[in-house]
DNA sequence: TGACAATATTCGTTTGAACATATAATATTA
DNA sequence: TAATATTATATGTTCAAACGAATATTGTCA
């Protein structure tokens, strides 16, 4: 007695919608940030430090270094060490605060700052060129649907 | 003359819809990726080597190196290295193939499969307790979407 | 004041990702 | 057969992520 169409030995898996769901959130986040990351290379930079430019280029008084470790959810010691090697670049500058002198402010330099210059607009295309074709109301029914998917833990 | 409303020297940033889904796609990748390595780490496994696991239930018959590095999209060495590791961990098994005698197969040990086996329920738990509440049609909706957004490179 | 908390750092370790280069073994094809 | 391509491996390097543990400095509060 012969198997027809029953695939052979293949365990058959059936996934859950959540678990195919979180699948494709890895594969299409994957394949955009190696675009990303294919921009940042030229500059010699990792998306972890253009993520740190960009939100200290948001907060121009600079921000404490335990608030960049909250937002990366990153271990004190190792915003240090980042920190570090960003600030030996000249991408970053440190200066104590003068009330709470515990605290020490990071800053963007105005090196840093050309650099996120020069990569606005690569990156801005790059995004165009990946998500552009769904349109603004796809775009904001992703948007949301992900708001929404965070929204469970928080 | 006194500003008022007007936020004082915060660089306004005006960030397209792509860029914004970009970044929530990052942020909620992270976020679930982070549950499924706290389960993944008693198990002393990384979510690489998990999705190797994986990827090798779905192949009993094995799978070329050359492949695996493919579905990966990582390179040859790299992926040398981290069979090495497995294998090394029992988790997976090399031989060499008889017809093309350059090619080496990999396959998933009873020893990995136990491995899988273990951790199928907390995974799908875990995916469930992330992303169930969204409900059958926004998973749907969300894989659709993300799918639609793969689209664009391929 | 003294005890404790908060902030950042220093140090050390392990692990893996990413990249380059070279080589062995085998297939393929001119 | 000779030249070339394919598949996997071996090595070596650099960089960064992640974790643990300890320390210095300063602020806060009983």
């Amino acid at each position: 007695m012969k198997e027809t169409a029953e695939p052979e030995k293949k365990t058959r898996r059936v996934r859950s919608p959540e678990e195919e769901a979180y699948l494709d959130l890895l594969r299409t986040t994957d394949m955009l940030s190696r675009g990303l990351v294919s921009i940042l290379k030229p500059e010699d930079i990792s998306s972890t430090q253009y993520n740190v430019l960009r939100i200290l280029r948001g907060s121009p008084d600079g921000l404490p270094c335990g608030e960049i470790a909250n937002r990366m959810i990153t271990r004190d010691p190792d915003i240090t060490r980042l920190l570090d090697r960003m600030e030996k670049r000249g991408l970053i500058a440190r200066s104590r605060e003068t009330k709470d002198r515990r605290m020490v402010l990071a800053r963007i330099t105005s090196e840093g700052l050309k650099l996120l210059a020069r990569l606005d607009k690569p990156v801005e295309e790059a995004h165009h060129r990946q998500l552009g074709h769904l349109g603004r109301e796809r775009l904001r029914a992703l948007t949301e649907l992900l708001l929404a998917a965070r929204a469970a833990v928080s």
